[in-house]
DNA sequence: ACTTTGACTTGCA
DNA sequence: ATGCAAGCCAAAG
């Protein structure tokens, strides 16, 4: 695991309750602008090992999908928890000209 | 040790 | 405005 990773998780679990942000926030915050995709792998493997306690369910794509749904448990679960947490929803993406939070930019 | 793929994004045609 | 291609880091084959 490197550092990078530990800032993923360090920033994903800084996300505010009812609030989601995109992986490409994620990585422009951890210094990695194009690698948005270093960020769904470390959720991949946060969600295949018991890293559990990290809300991988509020991180969404840049269009507001949850293109890692099927990743859950259950593709339903990851809507599910969001909308308990009062994210509302346009179709099957989530709002995020309402809901998006973006994470500080770590040096 | 090298190649391929992946929960993505951006840029050019 | 839509479609295809390239780029980036890390892990698995």
């Amino acid at each position: 695991m490197s550092d990078r990773y530990e800032l993923i998780y360090n920033i994903v679990r800084a996300i505010p309750s009812g609030r989601v942000t995109t992986y490409g926030h994620i990585a422009a915050a951890i210094g990695v602008r194009s690698g948005a995709r270093l960020v769904g792998w470390a959720l991949n493997a946060v969600a295949h090992q018991d890293r559990i306690d990290i809300p991988c369910h509020r991180v969404v794509n840049r269009l507001g999908e949850l293109s890692g749904k099927m990743h859950f448990e259950t593709p339903f679960v990851m809507r599910e928890r969001l909308e308990a947490e009062g994210v509302g929803f346009l179709g099957d993406a989530v709002d995020l000209d309402q809901h998006i939070w973006v994470p500080e930019i770590a040096p």
